[in-house]
DNA sequence: ATTATTTAAGTTGTATACATAATTAATTAA
DNA sequence: TTAATTAATTATGTATACAACTTAAATAAT
């Protein structure tokens, strides 16, 4: 019988960090130290800067050549690149298969929201919805039949809320506000309406970037000396 | 006077192994050895493992866990998740910036327009066509004021153009299907009609990804046991 | 006291060596 | 002769050691 292969040390190290990032123990601009994490871990550089180099191309690292790496720093501006994108994919694919969106399709984004109602009504914390939040634009996602779309949109909806404004999102919404929203989306992806689709999904990311805008652009500088690793061309 | 600094040597690697796929000197399926790539360029493995996760993360490799790496082979289906991102990125960059498109963005797709012309009555290689057929779409991607975007695009186009399918782009087209094809891009975007140039931007793509699915769903096996080298959650 | 230069500490980039897993070749049994 | 099992080779995953660069701290000079 074939046993299980050993754990591969640089993935367990990639989940730890994005676990420390999601719960807010590592926070935008701590830097990461290989040799102190390696020693954590009981394991030497090697598989740690493989980690690291993944968790940079995931956007979730930013590095200075030769002085290290850092969980990455949101600014305003970031933050609209990475909510376009995610805007663009959702609702792109939403709209691609407005018109094929069954019945059952319909009642999966129903019992979300009516989780989320049911949330509202037992008084739960905000992360209780932000996860109900994430849930509810995966499976929309989810009607894509692009793998590659998928695992981008992904991407950036990790960086964006799941991740490192996670400590921000409870913030900006309410939960009936959020409710709100998803509802409205709910109701477009009902009707089955193309443009609809696209227009509500897209106002949603819209408002969402605009009231996150606010918390970033106080404390932190501006001068994004972030780097490319690789080269371009 | 502060030196230039040394080149990092994983990235010359990384240029290294891009040029050869794209010289066709690498060719989806061959497989990437660490040892000898090492060896070849007078270093250590240290920073050729580098270079190849990049190029994965880049798409253009693809790796079996403790089998190595091979340049990407791309199935027809793959071929389609690619294009149709491409498209989608393209396409609704194209259609954001409509009506903000100056004379002089119209002059400078002209010129692009022009040199094909100017290459079709020369009866210049293949290879010029393709790659002023590239320079327009990227003079598209420059519309967008979202780098993030811009990145991703240059990516998708790397993976399926101007690299991987090189050798099957001047197949494909005539020099003169390629010249009229961007004409009528051209003619889109000049008009500012949003819909329209979204609509010109995607049946290009749907076209090519249609006559270039012939070309890749003969020889090779379809079991794509590509494996995600890092973990998903 | 302040600025500039130098020196030292610490971190990343690279090299070498070893361990482990997988494929290939070889050997043995049916 | 063929199939299966085992040995050997090969390539990746990891560990350790060293080199180069960056940052800072400390000393010297104005």
């Amino acid at each position: 019988m074939k046993q299980f292969s050993k754990p591969i040390y640089s993935e367990e190290v990639a989940r730890l960090i994005m676990k420390r990032i999601r719960n807010g123990n590592l926070k935008p601009g701590d830097v990461i130290r290989e040799a102190l994490l390696a020693e954590e871990c009981g394991i030497s550089r090697a598989p740690v800067r493989e980690a690291l180099h993944y968790l940079e191309s995931e956007g979730l690292l930013m590095s200075h050549q030769k002085r290290g790496k850092c969980v990455t720093i949101l600014t305003p501006d970031v933050i609209r690149y990475n909510y376009e994108l995610s805007a663009l994919l959702e609702s792109e694919t939403a709209a691609q298969v407005a018109e094929s969106i069954t019945e059952d399709d319909q009642k999966k984004f129903l019992s979300i929201i009516e989780k989320m109602r049911a949330a509202i009504a037992a008084g739960k914390q905000y992360d209780e919805h932000a996860e109900l939040g994430s849930e509810f634009h995966k499976a929309i996602l989810d009607l894509s039949d692009n793998p590659l779309l998928r695992a981008l949109a992904t991407r950036f909806s990790r960086v964006i809320s799941k991740f490192l404004l996670y400590q921000h999102w409870r913030t900006i919404y309410t939960p009936q506000e959020l409710l709100d929203r998803h509802m409205r989306i709910y109701e477009a992806l009902c009707s089955r309406d193309r443009e609809r689709i696209r227009r509500v999904i897209r106002e949603h990311y819209a408002e969402s970037v605009e009231r996150l805008a606010g918390f970033c652009e106080n404390g932190e500088k501006k001068t994004d000396r972030r780097r490319a690793h690789f080269p371009k061309e």
